[in-house]
RNA sequence: GCCGGUGUGGCGGAAUUGGUAGACGCAGCGGAUUCAAAAUCCGCCGCUGGAAACAGUGUGUCGGUUCGAGUCCGACCACCGGCACCA
């Protein structure tokens, strides 16, 4: 064998081996249990940046382990090639988005297969390919049948110079970001998906996937189903107002209600108060995003209509408000700022009354004098409702406004439905049409698919689909859609799709049933609530439409962390940083490693460090994985990958990392080399295996130990971070082994095996080529994973430690068989222990089997 | 602002069910090898005191539960992700 450990040479000859054997092909077979594992596919930005590397080499660890289980494995790659950046890049570059993303696929896929990734490139496609997206044409006009399809008016960005919606990332301080002019809010109708039909299975089905318990809670609380009461305020001189609320129990402290800027009674309010009408337009400026809206200066104004109180009759103040949306619920809210913390905030900026009727904790009113009483509590200055607690008094005022025809027990969810068109051009055709006297009309089946034009010319603008007639004139006074789909679209069911890619007939066949559900997804947490959501709602959609038979899509989900990195600027004269490239800087640390100062390499001069933050091209903070690949091969990136963080977590960029992830596979390829050379070895039959000696012995200890770690690491806890410790520290034993007896040799072996199947999954070329160099026939790819030998695990003596209340105070070899007597009297007869229960009261002496002694004493 | 998370040596991290804090790796220091260097190998490595044995102290901060807390509970601080048109 060769001594060297050369990476290229052993990854190319790999890839070769698995590409003419076709190794990863993933063929349906009823007789095999399968596991469908899959990554999230890659938007194709250009070049794969390191936060794919880690997604991606994460699943391939698990596809390769569940494959040396003995499953039937199937992972398919593809790509989510529609959205913005193929737009910018248009219009930067003069170049059609079609032919900018195809090429950025081709140049990807290659770094893709440089990797080695086990993937069935059989089954890849792209969303912007039409084969995929007519599928997604054809199912939405078959929604729009079924009722779960409307349009409504809906607010957006928009931007007033360049006359074109901006997505909310477009928005940067409240004004666009090519024109700067500020953003306004502007109403226009849009297509929705009735999402909210299936919010209560969307909240009770979390309770069938195994998904980290985090993103079911950020699930659950974005659905946010509530029970309230819906109830009407009456207005003099014009229609009753209908707020809702989950605090019926604060009625009786209402003071004022506020209604959107956009509500009718706010622009009827407005046509004989021009200071209103301004307030009401001033409202319309900045963006539309919830974090916006949610941290914006809370302003109002009055309408000069009174509201009538349902239960009291009193009269209060109706406002215009800014926090108010027109779109969410009615665009009305009743104002509680005794026990309503934005409330208050308003009433006393206004300076409108602030009424307590929840007591505190002690019973009394509660001082409102610096913010309102949120908790819950007995009722007060509440008439006849006094006393009742949240749930009487819920209870009681829901049945009294529901007596009066006042109100109604409702439940409600914060959730809403989805919003599906964009008013762009590198997207989806939304599949209708409009006719002469305002028809809308899905497209028939003969109509479809309505293909993408891509020879276009794009500028700031906007879509250019809405400036070609070819597209979007029909004749005889009918038009198409030129809006196009939402790119969550098609990532909410290619998962489905791999299982079918080649099927020109049909959306989704049987083979779909044989692979779904997903039996590991894995994805950055940023996707934790939107695109899960919607890809669940698709899936349910699919199966009530009779195309897949499953209830969700992913079983069980891993949700990885970024790749994070150093970043470094210096401040320009306009205010703005320019960022440096991590690989341009050299940074200067103390004794201790500490980063004291940086430089820029081409001049030497300084440059600021601006912290860790994720790898992102405005930071200019990427490493590329490619040059990481040139130089130390796949293995070594795939290695540091999976061992410098676990999965969830998020994983900072390491130069001398790689370094280190490099010098192990150089090390474990110089053993294998060292052990072939130092003989034959003999066999492990039960006769050797009964004449081992203790270092013998430990060492297969040690094997099987490893083998049942990394297997459950890797297969149960997907900490494939231990996992590799483990196989460094068994190859650590290793390297202290030197018995070249034929029994040593033979012990050695079987360690040496155990460390190239554990690392298989993770660094499969150059376990290909070691698995190869031992003397298999076989691949190693179709190897099964190393079963423990229960036999090698046990010990004659274990060691305990020896507390005295709490602190640890000794060590203790003891037979493995001692009983709970023999190890207290033990414990209790060492030096040190009796140095510190010296003079002290024995009071307790607690025996933790295996484990230590904790003796308590005073 | 709201929802979710994270915080452990100089650094990345380990400690799986409340039971030895710091596995494994990086950096650093010392040594071997070498004409020399690289590579490689061996050893040391939380902080304070001590020659050592050992003792004290230590998991963002403050408090609590427990024989025992990185782990559980309460309050707080800092940072990260998401917030519906980035993907």
């Amino acid at each position: 064998m060769d001594a060297q450990y050369k990476p290229h040479e052993i990854e190319r000859d790999a890839q070769t081996f698995w590409n003419d054997n076709q190794c990863f092909k993933a063929l349906e077979d009823a007789n095999r249990e399968k596991f469908y594992c899959l990554s999230m596919f890659p938007y194709p930005s250009g070049k794969l940046h390191m936060g794919h590397v880690r997604n991606y080499t994460i699943g391939d660890v698990v596809t390769r382990f569940q494959r040396m289980q003995g499953k039937n494995v199937m992972q398919p790659m593809g790509w989510d090639a529609f959205g913005m950046p193929a737009e910018n890049a248009a219009i930067k570059n003069q170049v059609p988005p079609a032919k900018w993303t195809y090429e950025n696929i081709d140049y990807m896929r290659a770094q893709l297969k440089a990797l080695g990734f086990a993937y069935d490139w059989d089954r890849e496609f792209a969303t912007c390919d039409s084969d995929y997206y007519r599928w997604e044409q054809w199912f939405f006009t078959k929604l729009v049948e079924k009722g779960l399809v409307y349009k409504k008016m809906s607010t957006v960005n928009w931007d007033p110079v360049d006359q074109t919606v901006l997505a909310n990332e477009q928005v940067i301080d409240g004004c666009g970001w090519r024109s700067g002019a500020p953003v306004e809010r502007k109403e226009i109708p849009l297509w929705f998906l009735k999402i909210t039909d299936y919010a209560d299975e969307l909240l009770a089905d979390l309770d069938k996937v195994e998904w980290p318990e985090q993103v079911k809670t950020m699930q659950r609380n974005w659905i946010g189903k509530s029970r309230g009461v819906e109830l009407a305020f009456d207005v003099a001189g014009d229609d009753p107002l209908r707020v809702y609320t989950t605090r019926p129990d604060t009625l009786m402290g209402v003071t004022y209600v506020a209604v959107a800027a956009g509500h009718p009674l706010a622009i009827k309010a407005a046509s004989d108060k021009p200071e209103l009408a301004a307030f009401i337009e001033e409202c319309a400026q900045g963006g539309t995003s919830e974090a916006e809206l949610a941290t914006m200066e809370k302003r109002g104004m009055a309408t000069g209509y009174e509201a009538i109180h349902p239960l009291t009759g009193d009269r209060v103040p109706v406002y215009v408000a800014n926090f108010v949306l027109m779109e969410y619920g009615t665009g009305a809210v009743m104002a509680v700022p005794g026990h309503d913390q934005r409330d208050w905030e308003f009433a006393t900026k206004y300076q409108l009354p602030i009424r307590a009727v929840i007591a505190d904790a002690d019973g009394n009113a509660p001082d409102l004098s610096a913010g309102a009483w949120v908790e819950h509590g007995p009722l007060i200055n509440s008439g006849e409702f006094d006393g009742l607690d949240f749930q009487a008094a819920f209870d009681a005022i829901a049945a009294r406004l529901e007596q009066e025809g006042r109100g109604n027990v409702k439940t409600n969810y914060r959730l809403r439905d989805w919003g599906v068109a964009r008013q762009r051009y590198w997207g989806a055709p939304i599949p209708v049409k409009y006719g002469p006297e305002g028809q809308t009309v899905p497209l028939t089946d003969d109509e479809l698919p309505v293909a993408l034009p891509l020879e276009v010319t794009v500028d700031a603008s906007g879509s250019p689909l809405k400036k070609m007639p070819a597209f979007s004139d029909l004749g005889d006074g009918w038009t198409r859609e030129t809006d196009t789909f939402d790119t969550f679209m098609e990532s909410s069911w290619y998962y489905a799709r791999f299982c079918c890619a080649d099927n020109t007939e049909a959306m989704l066949d049987e083979r779909a049933n044989y692979w779904l559900p997903v039996d590991l997804y894995i994805g950055g947490i940023e996707h934790a609530i939107l695109h899960l959501l919607y890809a669940r709602f698709f899936h349910k959609l699919m199966r009530d439409f009779g195309l897949v038979d499953s209830d969700e899509p992913f079983q069980r989900l891993l949700t990885q962390g970024m790749v994070i990195a150093e970043t470094f600027y210096r401040p320009q004269s306009n205010g703005g940083k320019e960022w440096f490239n991590p690989a341009d800087v050299e940074v200067k640390r103390d004794d201790k490693g500490r980063p004291l100062s940086a430089t820029l390499i081409s001049d030497g001069q300084p440059v600021q460090m601006g912290g860790i933050e994720k790898m992102s091209k405005s930071k200019n903070n990427g490493v590329d994985p490619q040059a990481m690949i040139d130089r130390f091969g796949a293995d070594t990136v795939r290695l540091f990958m999976m061992f410098a963080a676990p999965p969830e977590q998020s994983l900072e960029w390491s130069d001398s990392g790689v370094e280190g992830a490099h010098r192990f596979l150089k090390r474990l390829w110089r053993q294998v080399s060292e052990h072939l050379d130092a003989g034959a070895p003999g066999t492990l039959d039960q006769a050797t295996l009964e004449t081992l000696d203790d270092t013998q012995r430990e060492l297969r200890r040690k094997t099987h130990e490893t083998i049942k770690k990394a297997g459950d690491d890797i297969g149960r806890r997907t900490t494939f971070n231990t996992a590799i410790a483990a196989v460094m520290e068994l190859s650590n034993a290793l390297a202290k082994f030197n018995d070249t007896s034929p029994a040593g040799l033979a012990v050695e072996r079987e360690a040496i095996e155990a460390c190239v199947l554990l690392l298989a999954p993770i660094t499969p070329h150059a376990c290909h080529a070691l698995w190869q160099t031992l003397g298999h026939e076989g691949a190693v790819i179709d190897a099964s994973w190393p079963e423990v030998d229960d036999s090698a695990l046990t010990r004659d003596s274990i060691e305990l430690v020896v507390q005295v209340n709490g602190k640890l105070r000794a060590r203790l070899e003891v037979p493995a068989d001692a009983d709970k007597a023999q190890v207290e009297a033990l414990a209790l007869a060492n030096d040190n222990v009796q140095r510190h229960v010296d003079g002290k009261t024995l009071r307790k002496v607690i025996v933790v089997p295996g484990k230590l002694v904790n003796i308590v004493a005073n």
